[in-house]
RNA sequence: UGCCCGAUGGUGUAACGGUAGCACAGCAGACUCUGGAUCUGUUUGUCAUGGUUCAAAUCCAUGUCGGGCAGCCA
């Protein structure tokens, strides 16, 4: 019923890039898989990177390795240190049983170690392994707690004539750099000397300069097809203070400067990121074997992002409806965060068997709902605890059975789980029974109740329906039966056939309850198909929440229990609950072949 | 009229020169005290055109279509 209890991992995946990591093992290029996930604090994690958690961390579990955990944190104007908290948080949980052991973490405060090597000093920086911890602090890796050493890289690069300071303004070097079928040419300061770039850099560094006024580029070649090929700049000024290493810096290194560095420092054997970076992935290249460094170089590998159908991906617009309050927060259950699906009652093993069936390739494709949805329901099916509920009740009232009495009905918790054992439900006079399942002028194939008709009441017994009470509008309001106690569950009569079994809740015993409702956050599989606007095709009715009548058991439900409420779909407690007045989320409702054989 | 990458049923993915398979979705049926679950059956596919080969989804060429690349973002 908890997380905790998560099925065992499906047959061990493969693709193109786990076919690379065995090759490399097996010719002995690699001893040990080192891989990382390392995302930017400037958002929260959503189930894209769980694509790519399960990637990197199912490469190094599989193969005895480690995937570290990094934060990517080179560009201080966009990070937070909450995100540094919830990423660790979402990681952790995602990986939980099942690769937690093999994550990649440093002693808190650690930083590279300087080695001597022939031509100067190598960085380098071990993992520690849960197992191996012995009960030091450990955090994240830092791109920021490499600075200093990628600092001194850049110094390297200039002493060896591959990178000079250029004092060209932001509109110029775009100018220069061309465009991708137009070469760029030289930047005027191309040609400095080796002691005045250093000298430059150093004044860079040392605060002497405002912000855009010099950069460092790396000096490739400004003809380049490749545009990432044409000096690209590798330190930018930035007088802004950074959340982990506070003032001390004011140049900061860019993205592609920092990435293969630190996964260098860090002994990162295969860096496998998203195909936005094949075109950087020569320049990963050109800056370590510019630097002749001491040890195997790691490589980047690349994969096509995870596209899912009704719902966006990028960080920049999951904050935009997380600041323009279309959703309550980064972890609404309606978004595809880690957060918001954890909230929303989706276990880490169901994503983790979402990403086994979605595969890894090179194919930038559109991912079907429906396979997700089907993960999340598989799970549940397996654990979750059946219940009873009525979400949009009607009344019955069962005309004789006596006012007071209860009569017992033995339930099944879980039908698939034959430890789960039973409980008991006490039928009473008035019952809430669903809307839905009584129809007046009902259409051809309707199995459920009507005048006259007959339904069985699940786990207890036949009942009737002889009157339909309605108001002055013509709605109804109550109906009058009759129930049949000869049929009751494990009575002689119980194996009467009737057409529709129903699920009801006693109406003396219930407990009310806010139950929220969701659906997917769009109405369109594309929300951006042809420019169109995400916010122009938002689902009004993505959020419904209804005051519902449960069973009484489910008073004593926590937070980590999963439930079934039979013929509805699964539920589990929401974070806003109070004693007393129990809040559910619908992760997702059951497959109803009824309601799609009537659209 | 630049460079890089990709293309297998409706969707996603396998087949690594030798029978096009799996999952999801769909459809049909069985079963059912959840119109759930389960089980059975089933429709639908190698972007195109050439070439190499006894044999091509796979190798080669050309084309078509799709994606990415011109932040002092990552």
């Amino acid at each position: 019923m908890s997380d905790s209890v998560t099925p065992a991992a499906p047959a061990a995946p493969t693709d193109f890039i786990r076919d690379i990591v065995s090759a490399d093992l097996a010719s002995g290029k690699h001893q040990r898989i080192v891989t990382r996930f390392p995302p930017e604090p400037n958002g929260y994690l959503h189930i894209g990177h769980a694509k790519s958690i399960c990637l990197n961390f199912g490469i190094a579990h599989e193969n005895g390795g480690q995937c570290n955990l990094r934060m990517d944190d080179t560009n201080p104007a966009k990070e937070d240190l909450e995100y540094v908290d919830s990423i660790q948080e979402d990681v952790r949980w995602l990986i939980g049983g099942w690769a937690d052991q093999s994550i990649g973490l440093k002693p808190v405060g650690a930083s590279p170690a300087a080695n001597p090597v022939a031509d100067g000093v190598d960085y380098h920086l071990s993992a520690v392994l849960p197992a191996a911890s012995e009960g030091q602090q450990l955090e994240p890796f830092f791109a920021s707690a490499y600075f200093d050493q990628i600092y001194e890289f850049a110094e390297r690069l200039i002493l060896k004539g591959k990178a000079y300071v250029c004092d060209l303004t932001p509109e110029e070097t775009e100018r220069y750099r061309g465009a991708p079928d137009r070469p760029g040419t030289n930047s005027p300061f191309r040609d400095r000397s080796v002691e005045e770039n250093l000298d430059l850099f150093r004044r860079m560094r040392a605060a002497e300069f405002p912000d855009g006024k010099r950069t460092l580029r790396a000096r490739i070649d400004m003809t380049s097809p490749n545009v990432w090929l044409r000096d690209p700049i590798l330190y930018r000024i930035r007088h802004t203070e950074h959340h982990q290493t506070g003032k001390r810096w004011c140049v900061y290194p860019m993205y592609d400067f920092a990435h293969c560095l630190s996964d260098y420092i860090e002994g990162v054997t295969h860096s496998i990121c998203t195909l936005e970076f094949e075109v950087h992935r020569p320049l990963y290249d050109w800056i370590l074997e510019a630097l002749q460094l001491a040890r195997p170089l790691p490589h980047q590998y690349e994969f096509a992002r995870l596209n899912l159908g009704y719902t966006v991906m990028s960080k920049r617009k999951l904050l935009q409806l997380v600041n323009e309050k279309i959703v309550k927060g980064w972890n609404d259950p309606r978004m595809p965060t880690i957060s918001g699906l954890r909230r929303r009652g989706v276990s880490p093993g169901a994503l983790r068997d979402f990403a086994y069936h979605i595969g890894v390739t090179k194919y930038n494709g559109l991912t079907d709902v429906a396979v997700l949805e089907k993960a999340i329901r598989d799970d549940l099916n397996r654990r979750a605890a059946r219940r009873m509920a009525v979400l949009r009740p009607l009344k019955i009232v069962l005309t004789n059975i006596a006012e007071g009495e209860t009569i017992p009905c033995e339930a099944v918790n879980n039908p698939e789980d034959p430890t789960s054992g039973t409980r008991t439900l006490h039928l009473t006079r008035e019952v809430w029974i669903e809307q839905d399942d009584f129809m007046e002028t009902p259409p051809p194939k309707y199995f459920r109740l009507r005048p006259g008709g007959e339904v069985r009441l699940k786990y207890a017994c036949i009942i009737r329906c002889d009157q339909v009470v309605k108001d002055a509008s013509g709605q109804v309001t109550e109906i009058h039966g009759f129930a049949d106690l000869t049929t009751r569950t494990g009575q002689p009569n119980s194996g009467k056939k009737v057409k529709g079994t129903i699920h009801w809740v006693s109406a003396t015993q219930a407990i009310s309850a806010e139950v929220r409702l969701y659906d997917r956050l769009f109405t369109e599989e594309e929300p951006e198909k042809d420019g169109r606007d995400f916010k122009s095709v938002l689902n009004p009715r993505s959020l419904e929440p209804v005051t519902a009548h449960l069973e009484p058991s489910l008073a004593g439900a926590t937070a980590s229990d999963r439930f079934q409420f039979e013929r509805l779909g699964y539920f589990c407690l929401d974070a806003d609950s109070r004693p007393g007045t129990p809040v559910f989320n619908r992760t997702i409702s059951l497959k109803d072949g009824w309601a799609k054989a009537q659209s």
